[in-house]
DNA sequence: AGCACGCCGACT
DNA sequence: GTCGGCGTGCTC
């Protein structure tokens, strides 16, 4: 008796499968997407497996398939378990990500009166409005089951009759509202009758049998998109001379059919529309039905973001010698893994057996470390085109798609027509046709961000993920809370995939692996310029660190320092351009002296205490220790201990006025809205169309503009003094990154970084450009208090409406949690808290956290749901 | 999520 | 007493 282990749809945070028996005419496997009996409703589930024994009693039936077809590979049914039970994320979420958009359909709730509601609602005279006899009259015997027996001024408006009590007020609405619309769907009750417990009238007239509810799943969001087209139905040759008949002819009807006859000819067929425009009027058209020369049928077409978009082809650049070893190590190892693949395609082992090939991991996993204009992109597309060749197909992940339309654009000219782009912001339709065309294996490369890791791509043979230390891999919101290239390398090794991660600035935990050997490094230290149409060797730009104490003293008062302010006006003299960056966090809630550029820090922690307004009392808000803000710096004693904090605006403001005639450009979240809004920016600021660009992290991620000699960062301070500690490797990666955009011409480059800390690590780091020596610090300070890759850490959140309640529970769970430990002898565990979030109330609730640190901080939450309340973010990017 | 159930405080 | 608000447990 075959039963099915399902993932059920059920909103509800449930990690585990539900059995289910499949019913004789059923024929399911593993895959499947089917409808399942759960409590009183009808969900959609996917089967996660297929088993001859039923480890529950109760078991239900399958009610139904969704689709023949199995919507997820073995693979990625594998990866899904493993990522709930790595993540503690819901089992159907880490499913949702494989699906195709719109896939998810909520289950609704109908409300419908019943006879006897319908009775007692004529009875009561529920829809005569302003009738003020009865309203809502029932027996006695009825008020009692209907527990009506009201209270309170407000529901006794119904007068009493003989032997008769009224329906309260709040039901007697519910019913009406219903009986008057025939079927109500529970939300829609909500939203229209806009009155306090509308839920537990219309309860009570569930229970008392005067409505009855069904359920039913909501309409699927998205479906394919069907356009009717005309289509031939003779043969080409027969057209053609009906065709040349009809042009003998000078009447406009018979050459009106000869221009659609022989469009038709040419293309088969023609979407109805088109037909339509070249002069097929419906007259027409119904005669070419009736003589038997073509049909309107329906066909299924693809909607594609990147339609419209053709690229030119463009050939591989000739690499240097670093890249070739890069290239050749990658496909060595792409070698290996096709041919074993291929060795056991020919036993003949069915998908199952092939899942785990199981390496070294090491032997396939690449962190590619190239400084920027290293030439990475090339070595990605030579390593794709030998994946190609090897049958195989590939995904690409960048940061964020709209911020490197550079990238996507290299790799649609490398291989044009054969690059689809996914992602979750497109629309529907769009996703949806991708996610099909590409599980058809229409595509040989997939590119897009976080979420594209889960593209259907059959014969997977090799995943990039360029800039891999950007946080935004890491899922932060929502379920699972992923990072992508955990999810990567979980993949690859379950489809025998090779992963290659690349980045100017290696995520310090990265770097550690391919230290440790999981990883293999290579390096491409050179920076290539372009020259004379070829590439050579070029210097990384010099990097000038600005210290901001000594312009205040010199009683500089402007954002812009002597010397920035100077290198953009010879740069703006030249005819060049520069880039001026600025962090994101505009309101960052520390504070900083203005004498020294000394930042509090919490000494336990090693962060910078956060500054809260209320009680201007300074916050470590991992260990909750505070104290109230210095009057004087405890370095030097000065008194100008200040919050720090500026906007893009105020710079574009300052910049116009301190250069005039400087054409300027603003690149941020304000002036993005709407589709292509970023690459309009980019495209005005490459032809030139402005001299200086402003921008935060946008800006700093993979542009390419030769013109750029000059690149100035306003403030390096905010991404140094987050409160977070990860914050030096940030600030360094961003620092680098930056400075990557500056003198990708033929003029050379400069960078300039304004600080009050110029003798920090990571500026230090930046500014030579040493990539080791900033991991070299890093590595120290982990090792010694524990954080990764060191230790491993797990956010739990507590979010409640009541203040006092969060943190009880909150404090409550921390001992819990300590208890357990104990219990279990986890020696290497701490918990750490419980601590008020950074948001401490967020849409009406108070947030409190608790931080496990450890080697697997997560086994103690493992085996046990998480009480209702509770969130977790396993490997958090931030503590935050 | 949705639903039933059970516990406490407010009203009759 | 009874209602309802809220916390808790369950859904194959």
């Amino acid at each position: 008796m075959p039963y099915a282990e399902v993932a059920v749809n059920a909103a509800a945070p449930l990690r585990q499968t539900f059995t289910y028996r499949i019913p004789a005419p059923l024929s399911v496997v593993p895959g499947q997407a089917v409808y399942v009996p759960f409590g009183a409703r009808t969900l959609q589930g996917i089967v996660m497996e297929v088993t001859e024994e039923a480890g529950f009693r109760a078991v239900r039936d399958i009610e139904a398939l969704i689709d023949p077809q199995p919507m997820l590979s073995p693979a990625h049914l594998a990866l899904a378990r493993l990522l709930s039970d790595y993540y503690l994320a819901p089992l159907f979420d880490c499913v949702s990500l494989m699906l195709p958009a719109g896939f998810k359909r909520r289950p609704l709730a109908l409300l419908r009166a019943t006879e006897r509601g319908k009775d007692v609602a004529l009875r009561a005279g529920a829809l005569s409005h302003g009738e003020t006899k009865g309203a809502g009259a029932l027996s006695h015997d009825e008020a009692e089951r209907a527990g009506g027996l009201s209270h309170g001024e407000t529901e006794r408006t119904g007068a009493l009759s003989h032997g008769e009590v009224a329906l309260p007020e709040s039901q007697r609405r519910v019913l009406e509202y219903v009986l008057e619309r025939g079927e109500v769907e529970s939300e829609e009750l909500r939203r229209g009758l806009k009155m306090r417990g509308v839920q537990a009238a219309a309860g009570s007239l569930l229970r008392t049998g005067l409505i009855e509810r069904s359920y039913r799943l909501a309409r699927p969001a998205v479906t394919p998109k069907v356009v009717p087209h005309v289509r031939l139905l003779r043969p080409e040759e027969e057209v053609r001379a009906e065709v040349r008949r009809l042009r003998g002819d000078a009447s406009s009807l018979a050459l009106r059919r000869a221009v659609v006859l022989e469009r038709l000819a040419d293309e088969g067929a023609l979407p109805r529309a088109r037909a339509r425009a070249l002069g097929l009027t419906p007259a027409v058209l119904r005669d070419l039905q009736a003589e038997g020369w073509a049909a309107v049928e329906d066909v299924t077409v693809v909607r594609d973001p990147l339609s419209g978009r053709a690229y030119a082809q463009r050939p591989p650049s000739a690499l240097m010698a670093d890249q070739r070893a890069a290239v050749e190590a990658i496909c060595a190892a792409l070698e290996v893994r096709a041919g074993a693949l291929t060795h056991g395609r020919e036993g003949g082992a069915p998908e199952a057996v092939r899942l785990k090939p199981d390496p070294p991991s090491g032997d396939s996993v690449f962190l590619l470390h190239g400084v920027t204009g290293s030439g990475k992109t090339e070595v990605y597309l030579a390593a794709l085109e030998r994946a190609v060749t090897l049958g195989k197909r590939a995904i690409v992940l960048v940061p964020e798609i709209s911020l490197t339309p550079q990238t996507v654009r290299r790799f649609g000219e490398r291989f044009p027509g054969q690059v689809a782009v996914m992602h979750s912001e497109l629309p529907l339709g769009e996703h949806f046709d991708m996610w099909h065309e590409v599980r058809d294996g229409r595509y040989a490369v997939v590119i897009g961000p976080r979420g594209a890791l889960f593209a259907p791509q059959p014969d997977l043979g090799l995943v990039i993920i360029d800039e891999e230390h950007e946080w935004t891999y890491k899922q932060q919101e929502g379920s699972p809370r992923y990072h992508a290239r955990r999810a990567a390398e979980e993949l690859c090794q379950l489809t025998g995939a090779v992963l290659v991660l690349g980045s100017a600035t290696p995520d310090v935990e990265s770097h550690f692996r391919a230290q440790d050997g999981s990883y293999r490094l290579l390096e491409l230290p050179q920076r290539l310029l372009p020259a004379d149409g070829a590439v050579t060797p070029g210097p990384l730009p010099e990097v000038e660190v600005v210290d901001l104490r000594s312009e205040l003293k010199a009683g500089n008062r402007s954002i812009f320092s002597r010397s920035l302010a100077g290198a953009v006006r010879r740069a703006l003299d030249a005819g060049e351009q520069v880039m001026l960056f600025l962090n994101r966090r505009g309101t960052a809630a520390f504070v900083q002296c203005r004498d020294c550029g000394h930042v509090p820090e919490c000494r336990q922690c090693a962060v910078a205490l956060t500054y809260h307004l209320p009680e201007a009392a300074l916050v470590c808000h991992y260990c909750r220790r505070r104290r109230p803000l210095p009057a004087a710096c405890p370095q030097c004693g000065g008194g100008r201990i200040r919050q720090v904090g500026l906007g893009t605006e105020r710079v574009e403001e300052e910049a116009r006025l301190a250069f005039r005639g400087a054409r300027t450009l603003r690149w941020d979240r304000d002036v993005t809205r709407g589709r292509d809004a970023h690459e309009a920016i980019l495209a005005r600021f490459l032809s030139h169309e402005a001299d200086i660009l402003i921008g935060t992290q946008m800006i700093a991620k993979g542009l390419d503009i030769p013109l750029v000699t000059l690149v100035g960062v306003i403030s390096a301070d905010i991404a140094l003094h987050l409160p977070d500690f990860r914050a030096g490797e940030r600030a360094f990666q961003l620092l680098e990154q930056v400075a990557g955009r500056a003198g990708r011409g033929p003029k050379g480059g400069r960078v300039i970084i304004q600080t009050y800390t110029p003798d920090h690590y990571a500026i230090e780091a930046a500014a030579a450009h040493d990539y080791h020596a900033l991991y070299r610090r890093e590595i120290e300070f982990r090792r010694r208090l524990g954080y990764p890759p060191f230790g491993r850490l797990v956010r739990l959140t507590y979010a409640h409406t009541g203040a006092a309640y969060a943190q009880g529970q909150a404090a409550m769970m921390a001992r819990r949690l300590k208890v357990e430990r104990d219990r279990l002898g986890l020696a290497n565990l701490d918990v750490l808290g419980p601590s008020p979030a950074f948001v401490p109330r967020l849409r009406g609730r108070w947030r409190w956290n608790v931080v496990l640190r450890g080697n697997d901080p997560a086994a103690v939450l493992r085996d046990t749901a998480l009480p209702r309340g509770w969130t977790a973010d396993v490997d958090p990017v931030s503590l935050l």
